[in-house]
DNA sequence: CTCAATTTGTTCGTATGTATG
DNA sequence: ACATACATACGAACAAATTGA
């Protein structure tokens, strides 16, 4: 009881629901393999400090979704693994980004040509005078969506194809162009949350996390030519970097550490 | 009504809270600015297509954040912006990566010698043959908890430093071992949900979203010398990066796209 | 000042969901 | 499976405060 309140306290998500996600995780990450036998009801009831019929609504929850089933008398085994969508591996520079958006599947779904600024943060370039295009898209993949684009795009590099940022992704058509500099392009990777429409677009609920990446592309006149908000399905979501990409192997038995 | 059982089959997190984040997620980003009169209740009622009551749990809880104030007759104003932590900006390379973390404040809470191995992906590198010691830290900014980092160290490299080890970060250590070798280093992040003792930690609900960073360090003789799970708070967690690090600016008046 | 429109605040009844023991 | 308590959500009606005509 106790504990119970001090739970909800943080979250206030249903009690079942939370030990489902924690059972979820475990199977997922293998702690409890396929076809294990796991925990007693009464193992469980104490770990988690709550009643029995909370931890049956989190197995029925768990059963419904084929990763646990209950047998009367013997136990409650791991039935399968949620399936994993991890389709995604977002690139970590130009070319392999420009190289993966290329082979997506997308649908326009929105295009406003005379939309609002987008809000640049410090360091996003300044605004394009003509002002923007706003196009929205969902990429899919097996026809499932796995993202949601927000893409606001200056006037003048829309109009140099208006046709074609109408059907197909936008970024690789605009580094095939020769006119256009990048001086600047970077991304930055929070955690977000669906609003209704995002939440609509990737059939997920309202406020679940979403692996949120803004993506601006600057030009030589510092201007912000690209300025999308994308929202990743947070299971369609990795992202592997090296981290001795610039540098190379370090240390070894002859220290050739710089520093 | 439908709409209502078609977000509860997605979620099953309470509506009222479900609203809630949405408003919280327009108040950061600025969609609301502060001071500004948010939509009328019968507006949210319809947009969201849920009851009065409904919007007002929602209000209610926001109004306790200090995000909203609702005054009778005239409408509901923002009052706040949810306070960012965002302390992180999470290092994209080895040597800020040892930097960042030689600044932290953390506490050791676990060490256990004889642990049991860590289970490595594809690429990975092999398991350290001595075994490694698992050793459990929590990463504090302004007194609070914004990361729980779970460790595998290969005994080997632990037992150059069994004292150091249990009170100060592992990584800029490790970094300063001459007779260490580091072929490898990489880090995948995902969004993970936070388990019993992870939500203990970092003081949030079970269950909740985190973004999860692996970060695997491998020798030259393809050993796994250091396995990090990592959960950060997800309010704490910012990835920023450079996509033209690597290439530098790219187009222009003259194309000069190598290829 | 009064009136009407607008907007939030409150309450009732009902149904279902969540959690305990 | 049952009894109990409380939370969540709906719809609808009414009350109270604010504003501007």
């Amino acid at each position: 009881m106790s504990k119970l309140t001090s739970l909800y306290d943080r979250s206030r998500v249903p009690l079942y629901i939370q030990v489902a996600s924690v059972m979820r995780q475990r199977i997922d990450t293998g702690f409890w393999m396929e076809g294990d036998k796991i925990s007693t009801l009464e193992e469980l009831e104490r770990e988690f400090s709550v009643a029995r019929v909370t931890i049956r609504q989190a197995i029925e929850l768990l059963r419904e979704e084929g990763l646990l089933d209950a047998q009367q008398g013997r136990g409650t085994f791991v039935s399968g693994k949620p399936k994993h969508n991890r389709w995604l591996n977002l690139a970590t520079d130009f070319e392999s980004m420009v190289a993966s958006i290329r082979e997506n599947v997308l649908k326009r779904i929105q295009i406003d040509e005379n939309a609002a600024m987008p809000d640049l943060a410090e360091g996003e370039g300044k605004a394009a005078p003509e002002g923007y295009t706003f196009l929205r898209s969902v990429q899919y993949n097996n026809n499932e969506p796995f993202s949601v684009v927000n893409l606001y795009l200056a006037q003048h590099i829309f109009e140099k194809g208006r046709e074609i940022f109408s059907h197909v992704a936008a970024l690789p058509k605009i580094a095939e162009m020769d006119d256009v500099s990048i001086a600047h392009a970077h991304q930055t990777v929070t955690i977000g949350v669906a609003s209704p429409e995002t939440a609509d677009l990737l059939r997920i609920g309202l406020g679940e996390p979403t692996a949120d990446c803004r993506l601006v592309l600057v030009d030589s006149d510092g201007v912000a030519i690209y300025v999308a908000d994308i929202h990743y399905h947070k299971n369609c979501f990795a992202l592997r970097m090296d981290l001795l990409e610039k540098t190379g192997p370090r240390g070894g038995r002859k220290a050739n550490g710089r520093r």
